[in-house]
DNA sequence: GAGTGGTCTAGACCACGTA
DNA sequence: ACGTGGTCTAGACCACTCA
């Protein structure tokens, strides 16, 4: 948990917001219940309605409110909605626990894109891609087997680049900013390559974290991050706003 | 993705903030730039503070610009930080695919904590658990298997709920707010009981999705759900400040 | 001390959806 | 037509932090 627990919010707007979620949290405003209209907040609090708009513009980010025009405003329809993954660097992730971070590469090469794989076309662009693997240690141990491509037309310095002393996500982090990206997580079975750089047993389960990343609308980077299942967990915590995540 | 790519925003705030997003996004505001201060950037788009600081108010929740008082507002170095991920209903998620949904619940208790579990102490408070074990199907294929502590001192009105007629997860959704969540994503070998009930190969990997959930302090519920890792996915969109997320 | 962002006010006009 | 939320203004004072 980040925040703490029950300090009495500093600001005026944070105070209102707090009062009105208090009602929601408590059952008092159910959903669906309008709650008062902005001029009748801005009588209760005897404040300027800015102050009050910017308390419900607060719960609608967190979810908790639905304003509509000429109606007011409700409680919303608690849904399951956005849950705050944090994925982070890796090499940051192993430092931040107190860990000894170690990168070995494994293979980088600059090629064409593949005929029949159009995802590899369009990363490409009118370039080449280049092509890197490497496996992340922690403490020395097995922590992430990484392959990635990186399209050299949109990030050309790419091909200059020391991967062995910053990492491949470390240093497109630090040069390439990104505006977009999709992740995609699925459980595998390890294959027999796989386990063995891992250091863990043929077809053990593992966590395989994709992820694509976008600047603008040219793709700059496709990786694919395997973890041994049995070690490594994605964790997200959730509370409207404010959230927690790491890798644990 | 959801917005529509280059549509000029509508209102004064979003289109300040569209321009330093786009110097940003070009670099030629690179990260650990000062942007211009509030009062020239006032100057520059003839408008009042307030707007301004929306804009940049914006920005900060994107994650792309750092405040810093009485030394100006800079580029916020890039962070594979929040990426949000949404974790639907899944009775709602299989239903807006076009397929049928059907539950198939597999046993329903109310019991006491078991001993030297302090979650479940926790989680029942001073009453009893209601334990749900359950199998979700798409169109007569195992989707997902839970299992489902419910705090019935949280929850009282769960004991007399129907949980063949409406998933135990959507009920809850329906009925009781929540603040806080936690969310743990791993990947394991299905054991026999489970891979039978899955109709997968026996030490299949397998995605395990865990949810505790709370409403204040109280523990509300905890629930496991396996999905087969070959078969489903877990996906998330992100672009700063707007996501598209599912399960596939 | 000086200058930044953080907050707030007391108005105003507008857009929009309901009736 | 009406009343809601949505946006914006032109000020103001404060807190914080650097010099």
């Amino acid at each position: 948990m980040t925040a703490q627990p029950n300090a009495e919010p500093a600001t005026l707007h944070e105070r209102i917001r707090a009062d009105i979620e208090a009602k929601i949290l408590a059952g008092i405003w159910r959903p669906g219940h309008r709650i008062p209209f902005e001029h009748e907040l801005t009588a209760q609090f005897g404040c300027a309605r800015m102050t009050v708009s910017k308390a419900i513009a607060g719960l609608v980010d967190a979810g908790l409110i639905v304003r509509r025009r000429r109606v007011g405003s409700f409680v919303a329809q608690p849904r399951m909605q956005s849950v705050i993954l944090d994925i982070p660097d890796i090499q940051a992730d192993i430092l931040s626990r107190g860990e000894v971070y170690r990168l070995n590469l494994l293979s980088s090469q600059r090629r064409e894109p593949a005929r029949g794989q159009p995802d590899e076309q369009l990363l490409a662009g009118a370039g080449e891609l280049l092509a890197v693997r490497c496996l992340h240690l922690s403490d020395g141990r097995p922590f992430a087997l990484e392959d990635r491509l990186i399209g050299l037309s949109a990030v050309p310095e790419a091909e200059y680049a020391d991967f062995s002393a910053t990492p491949p996500g470390t240093w497109l982090l630090d040069h390439v900013p990104w505006t977009e990206a999709e992740h995609r997580i699925t459980a595998i079975n390890a294959d027999a390559a796989t386990a063995d750089l891992l250091a863990i047993e043929n077809s053990a389960a593992c966590l395989a974290l994709e992820r694509r990343t976008w600047r603008g609308k040219q793709h700059v980077t496709h990786v694919r991050q395997i973890f041994p299942g049995a070690a490594y967990d994605l964790v997200a915590r959730f509370t409207p706003r404010s959230s927690d995540a790491s890798m644990r």
